[in-house]
DNA sequence: GCACAAATTTAGGTATCTCTAAAACTGTGC
DNA sequence: GCACAGTTTTAGAGATACCTAAATTTGTGC
């Protein structure tokens, strides 16, 4: 029924997007917290949506998004990434840095700029950080990559993935010459940290459990 | 006093910037022409403007902006021709799309996001129509070039910028092959059109005068 | 000077998105 | 079953940026 979103609609979509990939519902709090909202603006929100068919809201048992809201939160997700992925591409952003412009950007971005970023980078499948970029389709690429935190020593693995939600990991990574597609060799396994050498420096790096769980890789 | 600018405040103070460049005050009416909102909306916008000091405000007397109200309007400015720019020289957007594209964007990128594309341009000191880019200072580059209309047949002169406010004369222009820095030879001067010939096609065409009045030239 | 039309401001209202405080509901623990 | 803590919703209000309609002010034409 809604045609326009605004940015804030935007925003609650892509987030119940990213708390229901459990496919479960997701309560009020969750979303607030993740917002930085109070519980109260979610649920005046959530009304809206609603009123709009782009979510499911069951009064007092948490919300889903229906079709139409996926569609719309996959969309987002879309801008995003690619953004990030351009940002750090074609402007030479540090992969800590492209988040933050990239959330406010993607609200204000047209079709055709999506359209020109995407087919001047190559219609990439993944963002700087590993994240899959859903295609114009909505359809997402495949993320199969185990947790380095499963992975038992020894063995020689490819960076592929890493969970972007600590600017403090990716600014440590970097720093170690850790991203995305770089080859790593684990040398020891700790209770609370692993030791690797990456390839590229020859360097062993000790990474703290903190880090190694939010790394994903291939395994060689 | 006020930090913070909103979408809307930046409009109205870039929109009377642009209306005050013969430097003298301008009416409400005017700029509510020029946004597509109610003269009451203008005046209730100017008041809160003029309690930030960005505008000097006497009632029923029109407004001018302030020495800060200037320099948040041209840091607009600047935002709204290099993103022009960077639309059209990196993803390949024809001058006449690139206005509205600009317009939204240019309230929210970052300054780290200005000064990587205007590097990535080498700095450019004027955008697809030969608008002037302030720099960083606030300096807008010199825009010394008389109307082609001034011009008596023949001659011969490079195009050096073009009113872009009509987006028709813009497309019929690109279509003509006619852009800034095309070379044509005026060959005659009639009281509502002109004949020009255009030395990268090498075509005669007849421009007229709501063409002719936009286009603003270097003789050699 | 003064009437009068045009421009401008004031007054009051709508829509969006947020907040705090109070009320209502839910489900667990006994 | 029922009290009670935690969650969620409702109620009411503030900020922003618009609107329409009703004053108010301005300056020109006589
Ligand atoms: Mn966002
Ligand atoms: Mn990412
Ligand atoms: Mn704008
Ligand atoms: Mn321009």
């Amino acid at each position: 029924m809604a045609v326009n979103l605004t940015h804030s609609m935007q925003d609650y979509l892509k987030t119940i997007f990213m708390l229901t990939a459990d496919h479960t519902r997701v309560p009020t709090t969750r979303i607030a917290q993740t917002l930085n909202v109070q519980p109260a603006s979610v649920t005046s929100m959530i009304k809206k949506l609603a009123d709009c068919h782009l979510v499911d809201h069951q009064s007092y048992h948490g919300v889903a998004l229906t079709e139409s809201g996926r569609t719309a939160a996959l969309e987002m997700i879309r801008h995003h990434r690619l953004l990030e992925t351009y940002l750090s591409t074609a402007l030479g952003y540090d992969w800590a840095d492209v988040h933050e412009e990239a959330d406010r950007l993607e609200h204000y971005i047209s079709e055709e700029f999506e359209d020109r970023i995407a087919s001047m980078l190559g219609n990439p499948l993944y963002d700087p950080h590993g994240d899959p970029i859903p295609g114009r389709d909505g359809v997402l690429p495949p993320t199969p990559w185990p947790c380095l935190l499963d992975v038992p020593a020894p063995a020689t693995v490819t960076i592929r993935r890493v969970d972007s939600s600590q600017r403090d990991a990716l600014v440590f990574l970097s720093s170690k010459g850790i991203t995305i597609g770089t080859t790593c060799t684990v040398l020891k396994t700790a209770s609370s940290y692993i030791m690797i050498d990456v390839s590229s420096t020859h360097k062993t790096v000790r990474l703290p459990n903190a880090i190694v769980q939010r790394l994903f890789v291939d395994q060689i």
